[in-house]
DNA sequence: TGCATAGATGCACTATAACGCAACTATGCA
DNA sequence: TGCATAGTTGCGTTATAGTGCATCTATGCA
C-alpha cells in the first residue's frame, strides 16, 4: 500500500489514448469494479488490446485490480489525494460524440448478467459479431 | 473565439510531457503570462523546443497566445469550464523532485528584470551558458 | 534602410506506443 | 485429470512524437 512515485506525466499520458479514457470515465460515472470480459462488452474492443490499456492504467496508478477465481476486477484508485480532483474533472469533459452514454449502455445491459453483484459469464460481443444473432 | 472541439484526449496528451507540464505548472502556480525568451530563462530549455511545446499547448486549448511588438505572450486560457478544473489538479500535483520550485525561482528572477510589467529583454541564459559570467 | 533579435518551422533521426496475431498461463468444472 | 475459458504477453509492424540543427520570418531601433 505504497505508491511508487508515479509522476503526472505518465498519470496524464495514460489518459491521452481514447480507449483507456472511456475505461476510466465509464468507471468514474459508475463507480464500479468491472471485469475484463465485461469491460469488452461494453467498449466492443478486442480483449488483448482492452487488456494492455488496463495494464497501462494499472501502472499509471489509476486502476486497483484483484483477482477472483478466474475474473479479475478493476477499479479506480483513490489515493493519492489528487486523483480525485482528476476524477471531478473527467466527470465534467464533454461527451461531444455520445461515445460515453453508449457505454454507459452497453455497460448497463452487461452488468445485468451479474449474479449476486459478481461476473458469472465471459464474453459475449463475439458471438454478436459473427452474425449468430 | 469558439473553441473548436478539443477532445479530452489531446488535451492530456498536451500534458503528458514533462517540459509541457513545467510550463502549465508554472503559469497554474503565478497565474502570469510569459513570453518565449522569459520561458527559455526559467526552464532553461533549448528556445526551439520550448517554441514547440508552447506549440502544442495552444493547439490543445490550454493557452492564449498574443503578439506584443517582437514579443508573444502566453497564458491560462479560461475556457471551457472544466479547465479550472484542470489547473485545480495541476495546482495540486506533487512536485517530488523540486523541479517546479527550481522553475519558479529562476522565473521570478527573470520577471524582476520586465519595466511596467513587460519584457524588455531576450534570453539571457544563453550567455551564462557559454560561461562569459 | 540595414542590422540585431524574438520567435517559428522544415528536415532528418530516434524513441516510443498502439495494434493484430498468436501463443501462453491460470483457474473452475465435468 | 483433462478441457474450456478468463486473462496476459511476446513478436513484428506501423504511426507518431520529441529533439537538434539550420533556416526563415517579423519587428524594433540605430
Amino acid at each position: 500500500m505504497h505508491s511508487v512515485t508515479i509522476t503526472p506525466e505518465t498519470l496524464f499520458q495514460a489518459l491521452s489514448d481514447s480507449t483507456r479514457l472511456r475505461i476510466i470515465r465509464l468507471l468514474v460515472m459508475t463507480d464500479e469494479e468491472i471485469c475484463l470480459c465485461e469491460l469488452v462488452d461494453t467498449l466492443l474492443e478486442p480483449q488483448y488490446n482492452l487488456s494492455r490499456h488496463l495494464k497501462v492504467l494499472r501502472q499509471a496508478g489509476l486502476l486497483t485490480s484483484w483477482k477472483e477465481g478466474r475474473w479479475v476486477y478493476h477499479r479506480l484508485t483513490e489515493n493519492p489525494d489528487y486523483l480525485q480532483q482528476l476524477y471531478t474533472l473527467v466527470r465534467s469533459l464533454p461527451d461531444t460524440d455520445d461515445v460515453y452514454c453508449t457505454d454507459l449502455r452497453n455497460f448497463n445491459q452487461r452488468m445485468a448478467l451479474r449474479e449476486n453483484g459478481r461476473c458469472r459469464v465471459g464474453v459475449l460481443s463475439n458471438a454478436l459479431k459473427t452474425g449468430s444473432e
